[in-house]
DNA sequence: CTATGTGCAAATCTTTTGCAGGCTA
DNA sequence: TAGCCTGCAAAAGATTTGCACATAG
């Protein structure tokens, strides 16, 4: 699981700044720090909550796992994130909120985009009665070969 | 999480017991119980470890937790079963072992199956160079309206 | 100033494991 | 009989919580 985060140059926090701002999510120092992490170089990236705190221990921003969670899910809330469910033992954080599918390497335990538009659906059903869509998970597990 | 099970008649035995031979898995006493629980009454069935585990206590069966984890695990690793991943903290299991789409109640939690064929992809992208595919699992989430 | 956010450690919950004894083929 | 199964209790992880303190607006 390891992945590769953003720097902390100024650029990268404006980019921050104004991910966090966008949604209204209160900028506290923690939060900046993760975003900048997260979103830093404008790039879409799939975490989860130890991989990021690793981050940013490395990265030398003192942030506690829990805050880590909090955050996470906060940024969840707030629209910013996805939270992707593919292993019954850890949750992924997705930086894209467009409703797309992924890659799950079976072997790594790696969550990566599929490649846009490649999948489409001829059909979705009604949702049932008294229910709406909320959101549809494809994820397409992978083999090496 | 309230579950339907089967009951515990004869015939309901004589179709577990075929179901596990179908898969060569060896029937013993637990995991004889676990399968009529099962697939007793014929129908498809989405199960935790924790609402199996209930359902034998209440029918009377002895068997402990971890058993009912690890027949789980034999059962899907037989063919028998699927495992279905939509919330980080808790496993489902799938008797339909044909690859295809789920609800997923967010308010219930509950799992149920889509109606069959109504999803349809009109596209999958190649996989990767390496790899191929092992399964595509679909999740519709669904918001009580 | 006040509502929110944060850290820490402990609690909780699901799932796995080690090992002694049991049972199927 | 030999090897696979099971139960139990304890371990292992991931995530959440309670509470006192800090801080953004």
């Amino acid at each position: 699981m390891n992945q590769t985060f953003a720097s902390l140059d100024e650029q990268a926090q404006d980019r921050a700044t104004r991910w966090l701002a966008r949604a209204h999510v209160r900028p506290t120092r923690q939060r900046l720090s993760l975003a900048t992490l997260l979103v830093g170089d404008g790039h879409d990236r799939h975490v989860t909550a130890e991989g990021l705190f690793m981050a940013a221990k490395a990265s030398g921003e003192s942030v506690s796992l829990a805050t880590v969670y909090n955050t996470l899910r906060a940024f969840c809330a707030a629209g910013l994130m996805n939270e992707i469910t593919v292993d019954a033992t850890r949750s992924y954080f997705d930086t894209c909120v467009e409703d797309h599918p992924h890659y799950f390497w079976e072997d790594t335990q790696e969550l990566t985009d599929a490649p846009s538009g490649e999948v489409a659906f001829a059909r979705l059903p009604d949702p049932p009665e008294g229910s709406e869509i909320s959101r549809v998970d494809v994820v397409i597990r992978l083999r090496r070969a």
